[in-house]
DNA sequence: CCTAATTTGTACGTATGTATT
DNA sequence: AAATACATACGTACAAATTAG
């Protein structure tokens, strides 16, 4: 058995470690090791196989760089996905990029208040799981070097301290308090949602379009690595000004 | 010298190797290493700090997998990055699902035919870069279980063999030879531009909506790894019946 | 153009630490 | 408490890619 695994080493090309993660990767796509199923321990594979420990691990490195497998410590290394799951990804530096605030627009707050939870179904989501109170910061959002309004923004906040709370109520500190609280550093996913809608009378005269024109619609849940969700930002972008860019790159 | 340095990694906590990151992390951002700059060769950084070749090794694969630097072999470590970069992730696991096609809907082949490069602002990507022809197919998606219209989908692809335009021009196999030219295995970078137009006379009829009604537009741009546009995708979906919803999480 | 030196990659061995079972 | 399994860390040697001369 382990003369006959030793071969299948022999016949491949390149290095050993490559050897062994494809073997093992041609496995796990084949079903020998099931989702949730453990690998051969490092020492079963290093005697299976005639390799050293150190080879093996390199290959096991291979296997959890692509996603197939987790490692843990006097646990071993179990299987999480049967095939290395094609990756596109789109990396953003701040989140700021991802609004397309950054430097390229200008945030103009029109009123801060608290709002009951059952306000609206963003309010609702927010203060429903934390039974914190909710901040609705409405603002609209202007191109540099433009007057016409880009977008209406609505960011619903859940509030966890006096602090924020406060300076989320003072419309000269709310969009630098919403930048605080949606900071790279606090945020761990994003859920998005775009789609187009005609612009009903109030948010037109806001957006200074006509009724009925087509807007880009944008909803963002901000949830923190605790998986509680942090803010909710609406914005519905004017359409013949706003295009939403990105690249999927191959990881 | 090496002296001072080795007593860096002492005052620190936890393993040798993290420590050693963290340090080489720390010169990074602080400009120490530009972008493009070189760091110590490995043996340098041995010396240095008075580790083995392996622990200098894993805080370099640490740097690598920040993203902070690449190796190459025979030529050393190289700084692409100052501070580890906050990446969002967007994983996909099949071309199909970012279109949302998968066994969500069905498609219907309307026509397909050979265009010129001045044909449109697509036709003349696809065809300017290659100067190989261009074939338009241009097809209605719809949702499962409906009958109503969920996009007008015009896709322009980049003809390279005789086989692949006879499968294009032929409307029976023109749906699975696009699907074959977008592969995720071919597919090396995808650009995507989303936006809400309102829909002309003639998109109108199509969709089976009211000429004014707002429709979300999707522009997406397919390169090989050799960075050749392989495919342009251009979609209009119907604005009531689609949202575009995706998940990044920070990896 | 070829050679030699440099630098990372691959691969072996060994020992001890730490988390899990 | 003991056994198991991965993590960390030391050593050595040669191969392969790059660069300098």
């Amino acid at each position: 058995m382990a003369q006959e695994t030793q071969t299948m080493l022999q016949d491949g090309s390149g290095p050993y470690y490559k050897r062994l993660a494809g073997y093992l990767m041609d496995e796990i796509k084949e079903g020998r090791y099931a989702i949730g199923a453990s690998l051969p321990t490092e020492k079963e594979l290093c005697d299976s196989f005639g390799v050293s420990r150190h080879t093996t691990r390199e290959a096991l490195r291979q296997l959890e760089n692509k996603g197939l497998i987790t490692r843990r410590q006097g646990s071993g290394s179990t299987v999480v996905a049967t095939s290395p799951p094609v990756r596109y990804e789109q990396n953003i530096q701040t989140i700021e990029d991802m609004l397309h605030h950054g430097k390229a627009t200008r945030l103009h707050v029109l009123s801060s208040k608290e709002v009951e939870p059952d306000a609206n179904q963003f309010a609702s989501q927010v203060t429903h799981l934390g039974k914190t109170p909710c901040i609705w910061v409405r603002s609209i959002r202007y191109p540099r070097n433009d007057v016409r309004p880009l977008a209406l923004v609505d960011v619903y906040v859940a509030v966890r301290t006096k602090m924020q709370a406060r300076k989320l109520l003072d419309e000269e500190t709310a969009a630098q308090e919403i930048v605080n609280t949606v900071d790279v550093r606090k945020i761990d996913r994003i859920e998005q949602a775009f789609n187009a809608v005609n612009v009903a009378d109030a948010e037109a005269k806001l957006l200074h379009v006509k009724a009925g024109d087509a807007a880009f619609q944008i909803v963002r849940h901000y949830y923190d690595a605790a998986g509680r969700l942090l803010v909710v930002a609406h914005s519905l972008y004017h359409g013949s000004l706003f295009t939403y860019a990105s690249t999927l790159r191959r990881s």
